[in-house]
DNA sequence: CCGCGGAAGCAAATATTTGTGCTTACGATG
DNA sequence: CATCGTAAGCACAAATATTTGCTTCCGCGG
């Protein structure tokens, strides 16, 4: 029989090679290191053979969509206060939480660069953007359950979820204390009584 | 010797490669394909040898960020209204403007694509971040000339400039009419009396 | 217990991108 | 008009990324 002795190579499991990308994906993108992100790269940091990521992602863009899928949908406990100022200044508190670690910005980046790429598909950019803002459209169902008049969502992205963006993107520094208590009530504040 | 009969080789002079290599950028980025952008590609587009593209520019992000700096700086009048809000409108109407044609767009993803590689240079992003804010700044100081006072430019860049951005990087279609009126008229409304 | 399908690993082939040496044209300058 | 510096083009080489064929292992149903 052939000795293994340093062949350690320990096949792990399909979950196993999954979270092991993911974690390199996003350890490689908060990495200040001007390293570019490709498949390989990915691949050896993960331990993982870098066939193993063409067969199952086949693309970066496809890769980097999962992964920012699966992280996203893991965080979003989204507790319900009672309130929907509470739920808008909880989820604006949590994305700055968020944002302030550099895997959170690592995250935010990648949904950036997994838009781009996919271009022709505009439904699958849709798509991909509902899955975003689904928490949002949550705390607007159930503000509406309530009783409440929540502004549409094109005013919640614009005035809540576009400036958290916007500064992920430019590497600009959060405002100091505040910040998501500012952003909240300049939109409850201001289009209060407007309705569409 | 080599006959040079058919060898049609033209030399294009510096500039006239500088703009072809620019175009084919903007086209690249705008072509609805899933193509990839890449140097060799953007060189045959352009027609020019790819070589003349590694040298003169070195990497994709350099020839992005030239690219869109020389395109923004060259778009932009920014004649003076006698009025902040009528400057801030101006710019808002010609955001739209501009970014409802796909070239337009294609710039605004060139900003964002250009940014994150640079990673190791926070003062290099900024400084493009200061470029792109700079007429933005110009309408700020002419303001406060004329003894108006306004706001922020941090405020200025969540309510006016980040909702622009997140749509082009979602693809998500700006509302109808009166979009800037409406942009302008909140930034305008909520911080008024507010400083600090 | 035995075979089967799925997926990971390895290795090698292929494709693509990036970089280099050299030649040649253009324009400025004397 | 001669010369010189700059930058484009070409061909080819090196480096990287992507794909493919095959083997091996794991879990599962017969």
């Amino acid at each position: 029989m052939p000795q293994k002795q340093e062949s350690e190579r320990v096949r792990r499991s399909p979950e196993q090679v999954r979270a092991a990308v993911h974690q390199a994906v996003v350890d490689l993108l908060s990495d200040p290191q001007g390293e570019e992100l490709n498949i390989p790269a990915i691949a050896q940091r993960a331990g993982v053979n870098h066939t193993s990521v063409y067969r199952r992602w086949g693309s970066l863009d496809a890769l980097l969509a999962d992964t920012v899928t699966t992280r996203l949908e893991r965080n979003s406990p989204l507790n319900d206060t009672g309130s929907l100022r509470g739920d808008l200044l909880a989820w604006a508190r949590a994305s700055v939480a968020s944002i302030r670690t550099s895997e959170g910005r690592a995250l935010v980046r990648a949904v950036v660069l997994s838009m781009p790429t996919g271009a022709q598909a505009p439904g699958e950019r849709a798509q991909q953007f509902q899955r975003r803002m689904h928490s949002i459209e949550q705390i607007r169902q159930r503000a509406a359950a309530r009783g409440e008049d929540p502004p549409p969502p094109e005013q919640i992205l614009d005035q809540l979820v576009a400036p958290f963006y916007i500064r992920v993107i430019f590497g600009i520094d959060l405002p100091a204390d505040g910040y998501p208590e500012l952003l909240v009530d300049r939109l409850l504040g201001s289009g209060e009584g407007s309705g569409s």
